[in-house]
DNA sequence: ATTGAATTTCACCCAAATAATCACAAAAAG
DNA sequence: CTTTTTGTGATTATTTGGGTGAAATTCAAT
């Protein structure tokens, strides 16, 4: 029981290799050097489950990206990088290819993203929905109206509020817990309050300028719950025409025709 | 040639987006949304060489990783999110595999990467050459001993051996230019000269405490110069003795016995 | 309604990549 | 000198994913 090949940190450590792009049998045989310090093929395919012929296949990948140190002996030598240096060339391969990637999208990317058009678009990710509201809120010229429960509420989205806040825009907040809303208030320096009836079943409401806008539920996938979202933007869209109802803010210009 | 599918920027992009683990078909979709701002998948499959009947897992594909919006009408419409979303996303992403990554390996490398052996070893890309010397700065107790031409003297090695001589450690230098060794003397608080015969062949020639060193050489493979370096460790490690001869530094000893 | 075109989904084929196994030469150990 | 271990190469199997085409659905227009 000195080494056991498949325990929690193994298999997360050769996941994430492979995520960089590394075969299995490089990762696996990294992360058997990371815990041997030194050893030999036969060594390495012990604690690994990597066929010892393939061992050396392994090593002269990981070699020629620098990740491991060779002894030219017999029986040969093998070593990893410490796990600082392993961290900072990956994270330094990361930043550079990324910086080609934007710069690349940029060189080719003269379309506007302006959207006003009478479409209701889905977000796919979690995250997704969260950067959908923050450029939402970055676009905010005059109102930003939010309707969600307190877990919705999540720092990163209250910055987004208060540069929004700070560029005068006035905020309206709802379904949220009054100890929440007074502690945000303390930090914007125009909080109004709503009650309108926010269906149950949607855990996000968003209203901008009355003109766009994203709802979000939680479906009941196989699995566990997802988030999806939809939103629509221009002030003939029909998902914010029926937001925008929903809220009770028009209720009137709509009754009154 | 409104749209030329194979110019210098997308051939950039696409790579870098299969590089984030994003299948091919994946990675041109995403491109062409992101030069078309909107569309369907006709309009994708024309930009982009993407099987038209495919561009619907593409873009699922992207969907569910947050990268493009659908809009659910007939046809639907696909919409890439921004470059600096994408950014964002990807480098958030990556941050927390590497974290899950170092911790996952620190938590089963409790072995002592010290080594004193007699083994000579090889270090395989150009990045893990610096990276090694700058560990062997690090370790440095008493004397560093760097003898290397100026393109050798790069600036995070310098920093390495700042830190060094903030240690106290007494740095020597060798093989430059009279100008550079002025400019590195007027950062450090003691720098020696030495006028050891450096070997032509070989480009970094390092020494430290007397019981780790590293030589480098240019090795003219097929296709373009590759440094490769080795080194050892240990007062006995033959590399070391044989190195230590080089610099002339301790020939009464061994001539002595 | 009915037809025809376009859109979308689905299922299948095929090739490249890679995991896995084997056979054999070279070297070390006894 | 024999036997085991180590390294290299070839070979096979499996999987992944690109590529193609056939059904099914939807839309538009008679």
């Amino acid at each position: 029981m000195t080494h056991d090949p498949r325990s929690q940190p193994h298999a997360a450590a050769i996941a994430q290799l492979e995520w960089f792009n590394l075969s299995t049998y490089a990762a696996r045989t990294l992360v058997a050097l990371s815990g041997l310090g030194t050893g030999t093929a036969k060594d390495v395919s012990e604690v690994s489950d990597v066929p010892r012929t393939r061992v050396y296949d392994a090593v002269d990948e990981l070699h020629t990206r620098g990740l491991v140190d060779v002894q030219q002996s017999n029986p040969q030598q093998f070593m990893a990088v410490s796990s600082e240096t392993l961290r900072r060339k990956f994270d330094g391969e990361t930043k550079r290819r990324l910086s080609v990637l934007t710069t690349a999208l940029n060189n080719l990317d003269p379309a506007d993203r302006r959207v006003e058009q009478r479409g209701i678009w889905t977000v796919g990710e979690e995250g997704a929905i969260v950067d959908r509201l923050l450029e939402f809120f970055a676009e905010a010229d005059d109102e930003i109206i939010y309707l969600a429960e307190d877990e919705y509420f999540t720092p990163d989205l209250i910055d987004g509020l208060a540069a929004a806040d700070d560029r005068g825009v006035s905020i309206t907040l709802g379904g949220l817990s009054a100890d929440l809303l007074e502690e945000i208030t303390a930090e914007l320096s125009t909080v109004s309050r709503i009650d309108a009836a926010r269906p149950p079943a949607v855990n996000r409401l968003l209203l901008v300028d009355g003109s766009r806008t994203l709802a979000s539920v939680r479906i009941e996938e196989p699995g566990p719950d997802i988030e999806t979202a939809i939103w629509g933007a221009g002030d003939t869209n029909s998902l914010v025409v029926i937001l925008k109802s929903m809220f009770g803010l028009n209720g009137e210009s709509i009754t009154d025709e």
